[in-house]
DNA sequence: GGCGCTCTTTAAAACTTTTTAATTTCACTT
DNA sequence: AAGTGAAATTAAAAAGTTTTAAAGAGCGCC
């Protein structure tokens, strides 16, 4: 690299000032046609590169954006994190990705950094245990905060999620349908708002059906293959041997799946299982898994344009906005076997 | 928010001066200790939020790295990613992600927008068909480059990657082991350098056992569940009639192990099965998967050590650098039937 | 030739922080 | 009381862009 070539090198080697320059580049109609190609032809020429950093502190618009969930590399936040992505490519802003895996300091570390940066807004699915303080923090400091997937509560944002309790009960009811009465819940925690939503709607569809509610058929745990799979021999070892399993999430019907396989059980045929949020990967699993679509694409798409639409000024899309999920019925479950 | 809180306004209620509090809260030795204290306590209480933009202005260190990859998503992938991490985490630096889904031209955009930030490096996975010029375009603009999983040629930077050949024929010795002849491989493509690695170290396991070599035995695809899922069909109608399959990566080989158990046969009984990377999954999947360590965690860690230690102008670690893979034998091989 | 008009360009301030040389303060010494 | 030296603080410049009011140029018209 010979020397830093920023506007007034540009400005001084065609004999202007650096105001009609920065005014050319931004395509400002204030400069001529023909000023303006020259000055573009010569920022090329140059290989000029914008300094956001410079320019941001005049303007306060960094062109920054963040995005926290709990584990990008989950492949939940993953379908959502693409919607987003292409929503803001569109827009032109750069985004910056954390993971907080629940913890609530890192998660507040990274609206610190995005501060600093002079970020423009942050979509976040918060922590468990999330304080309205730390939404607070950023929305006092011009920070717009949008919420995904998870709630927290008293707080006047725009919140985008899954409508839970009705897609469970979905899954629920389904199973019952096929004549299941034996139906353990398999995976997640009540520490979410999500994980309540969820049991709720599970109970819910239980009791329409006058199927007395079991709390031993309630099996929590994280919510990875992993956990679905170490959790097949507490479900294969309950004395009210169920019959049907409504999971989680699709990585722990997986998971569980592949551990009633392994005791040497036909998932699919011995045991009926449900999961949650119609990953690519229910589709090829063995059996293929009959899911309920949460709808991440929506979320993320919505959420992202929420946030530009308040950028920009416009109307306020503050509030709950819930998607509503669909049943995808595949080869995971089949009737009660007499 | 009332006004924004900055240095002066720090400075002026306590009857300072901007410089004393910007040395105050750096830690400078240079402001007296009661001082400092009396500044840190009042910028608390004000709730005063450092300016990293207007800071790098003058440093040139914005504390921003940025990091491309192929598609973040991928576990592959997100397991370098969560090494990065941690390692950038623990030296309080920033990091962008991006996808560049094999697009040059995403690509570098990325690495313009990472300049414009005044990022202080990338570490990268180059897209398919990468210009050297890209590279260049950043290490020319001061910000220093790191390579990981796959090479650029004729660049003078520093790159991590496992050793693929030297794997690959790990997968096939062991195969060759076990008695098998007619071994397919599954998945890749050769467009990459990585591609053309492994298939030198396939070809060569072969030949050191006196194997021919038959070119359709070689099912090139996406390395994606769903296509070692697809290529199941193939796979089961070759004329050879292989017994065995060393597969891309460990999301091939148990998408092609979904495919196999679809078509009723079993795999890892009538067909043995070879991942590549040992994700976490690969231990769990039904039989757990026989595959290859790839050593992600090292290559991000490695990547991440080398790219901190260039920006404190320590010595350098550019050219190759190979991690040394290992095998993990599971279920999914087993000796060739008679 | 002077006036008024439009179209372009520019000067200068602003954004917030860091840094260095210079200044001030203060306790000691002689 | 003056001088010394160390310690603490400050003034001022610098980083690269945007923005707004003002200046300048060119032209037609009376």
């Amino acid at each position: 690299m010979v020397q830093k070539v920023k506007l007034s090198t540009i400005a001084y080697s065609l004999g202007l000032s650096t105001a009609t320059v920065s005014l050319a580049l931004r395509d400002s109609p204030l400069v001529a046609d023909a000023t303006r190609e020259r000055i573009k032809e010569q920022a090329r020429a140059l290989g000029y590169i914008y300094n956001r950093r410079a320019a941001s502190l005049r303007t306060s618009r960094s062109g920054i954006i963040g995005v926290v969930v709990h584990d990008i590399m989950n492949p939940f936040y993953a379908e959502i994190l693409r919607a987003i992505e292409s929503e803001l490519d569109r827009n032109r802003q750069t985004f910056i990705l954390s993971n907080h895996y629940d913890s609530v300091e890192k998660q507040r570390n990274f609206i610190e950094t995005l501060l600093q940066l002079g970020g423009d807004g942050v979509i976040m699915s918060p922590a468990i245990g999330t304080p309205k303080d730390d939404i607070l923090l950023a929305e006092d400091n011009n920070m717009p905060a949008i919420l995904i997937a998870r709630t927290v509560d008293d707080l006047d944002v725009p919140i985008f999620r899954g409508d839970d309790a009705y897609g469970i009960a979905l899954a629920t009811n389904h199973l019952i349908g096929l004549g299941h009465r034996v139906i353990a819940m398999v995976g997640g925690t009540d520490q979410t708002s999500t994980g309540r939503h969820r049991y709720e709607g599970y109970v819910a569809a239980l009791e329409k059906a006058n199927i007395k509610v079991d709390s031993n058929l309630r099996i929590p745990g994280p919510r990875t293959k992993q956990a679905g799979f170490e959790a097949a021999v507490n479900f294969l070892s309950l004395p009210q041997k169920p019959t049907a399993a409504v999971c989680w999430n699709d990585l722990v019907a997986i998971g569980l799946m592949n551990g009633i396989a392994r005791a040497g059980l036909v998932p699919g045929k011995d045991v009926s299982v449900t999961g949650y949020d119609d990953l690519e990967e229910a589709s090829i699993a063995t059996p293929s898994l009959t899911t309920v679509w949460n709808g991440q694409s929506e979320v993320g798409r919505m959420a992202a344009r929420a946030l530009l639409d308040k950028l920009n000024g416009s109307s306020e899309a503050d509030g709950l906005h819930l998607i509503r999920p669909e049943m995808r019925i595949r080869q995971s479950t089949t009737p009660l076997k007499p």
